[in-house]
DNA sequence: CTTTCTGTAACACCATTTGTTACGGAAAGA
DNA sequence: TCTTTCCGTAACAAATGGTGTTACAGAAAG
């Protein structure tokens, strides 16, 4: 039950095309069967989503997750920053003498590097809408039939 | 005490960048406090870049570390190698559902962002040598004076 | 008032780097 | 030979951050 990795954009990519796919409403317990997952942890990784205007959810019988924009509206990187305003590819660097020239133009290095990296992978973020993957999907749902 | 992030790397760029310029033999203990840490730690680290071909160790009296190639001859590539022989940056995709059309194509979109990230990483890492940071630095030094 | 939802708090779990103590073994020097 | 000085390793605790769970509180519909 341990943690491999951070799956959550992977999953909420995944599940927000089901429910664009789905229409209507969904609740937290069927989502978390797409997600072969607990439902508080759906509501936890949806509601940064919601806070975000991606989904909206409505609590009480008939409730669940909706969302709050066409999928040709949504793109990986407005997912990705709803679930960390941070940085994606951490800085790595070290801080043992933070006056040392040596570990300067070392971290100097490594950063400039990750800097150029996060950038290409902003950018196909930025220019991959969900709808994109939606009709991937649906391409190969079909090869396969 | 506990654990930021991986910062082996910056650590043994830092610390091979030193060695190097010091030209001797030089005891885990004085590399330990040149990365502010234990000696146990740097045994472990260089002990990786020594099965590399990139240090060599001597037990015993008068033993250490020192130097098996030039800072002109490794690259930041090779030292991360050493480190670590997977891919840089983790995958993050899911695996809920794996025959899921829509699952597949939102890790794929995910796999070749990171490969494309990925790529620009290994490209940069590769051409920066050793020596390109010893110069920045002694620079960076001299500036400082 | 009951059912069905979301929203949280409060945990335990896992994986991985890091820091640390405690040895064993090898090499050099007295 | 005995001592000192090294590396090599095992073993263990701490910190971290996503994950999985249980347990409630609150709101909305019937």
């Amino acid at each position: 039950m341990g943690m491999r990795s951070d799956s959550r954009l992977a999953r909420m990519l995944h599940v927000l095309v089901h429910m664009a796919l789905l229409g209507g409403r969904e609740t937290s317990e069927r989502i978390a069967e797409m997600l072969n997952t607990n439902p508080v942890v759906v509501r936890r990784t949806l509601g940064a989503l919601r806070d975000h205007g991606i989904v909206a959810s409505e609590g009480g019988r008939g409730g669940g997750w909706k969302m709050a924009k066409g999928l040709d509206e949504i793109t990986v990187l407005d997912v990705q920053r709803a679930l960390d305003a941070g940085p994606i590819l951490p800085a790595a660097t070290s801080s043992d003498h933070p006056s040392c020239p040596v570990e300067r133009a070392s971290n100097a290095v490594l950063t400039a590097a990750h800097a150029a990296a996060e950038a290409r992978l902003v950018e196909i973020y930025a220019t991959t809408t969900l709808a994109e993957i939606a009709r991937t999907a649906m391409a190969t749902a079909k090869g396969e039939a």
